[in-house]
DNA sequence: GTGAAGATTAACT
DNA sequence: GTTAATCTTCACA
């Protein structure tokens, strides 16, 4: 089989294990991509959000909490963090940073590459531009739950391709959203997006 | 063991 | 703009 080129390598550890915040922005353009038994999903992603645990007040690993939810989030990068919020909804994380740093970037929003029709019925809704713009959205349409859970993103099933390279001019930063309980950590400029891409969420 | 709250969404008024 | 849906996790006893 003849050689993918760099449009199409999946993310190495190295990528992973930087500082979160850096990560996070290199995130965007990249694929998302999920094999499953019904077919493969692809989206690239054009919304994230930092949260860096020890000093942020929003993330659930704040002041080093460990528990069993948190617990992916100590150890290396390039793990997937998935939780169930509200009893109805996945949200999908990326672990970043080192061994001992429990910190993780929000997935919040993709725009839909393949896998498209799938992602229709998983959503039951034609609208392409509501199929994952938002965190539950985006877990729903590409079958992310919480089985997915500590899944290896250096492995076969979830994983990261590189994708196109967003100019920083096109990169916006502004704060993150429903953490209004989070105090003075609700005004970090956290929050990145694809300035103008419609996929983004609401 | 018991109870309160949440990194959301869709459907309302 | 407001609210219900729905269940895991965490804090406390």
């Amino acid at each position: 089989m003849a050689m993918k080129g760099q449009y199409f390598m999946k993310i190495k550890r190295s990528f992973y294990n930087r500082d979160t915040l850096v990560v996070s922005e290199e995130l965007l353009g990249k694929t998302l991509v999920h094999v499953t038994e019904e077919g493969v999903t692809k989206g690239k992603i054009v919304e994230v959000e930092a949260y860096i645990g020890p000093n942020d007040k929003a993330a659930h690993s704040y002041g080093n909490r460990n528990s069993s939810r948190t617990k992916i989030q100590y150890g290396e990068g390039g793990y997937a963090y998935v939780y169930l919020i509200y009893g109805m909804y996945n949200c999908m994380n990326i672990v970043t940073n080192k061994k001992d740093m429990p910190e993780a970037v929000l997935i919040r929003a993709v725009e839909p590459l393949e896998g498209i029709e799938l992602m229709k019925k998983r959503r039951k809704t034609d609208n392409i531009k509501k199929l994952c713009n938002g965190p539950g959205k985006l877990c729903q349409a590409m079958g992310i739950t919480k089985e997915n859970y500590g899944d290896d993103l250096c492995g076969e099933l979830l994983y990261l391709e590189e994708g196109i390279v967003v100019p920083k001019k096109q990169i916006l930063k502004t704060k993150r959203i429903n953490i209004d309980y989070a105090e003075e950590a609700k005004d970090y400029l956290w929050r990145f997006s694809i300035k103008g891409n419609s996929y983004v969420s609401k």
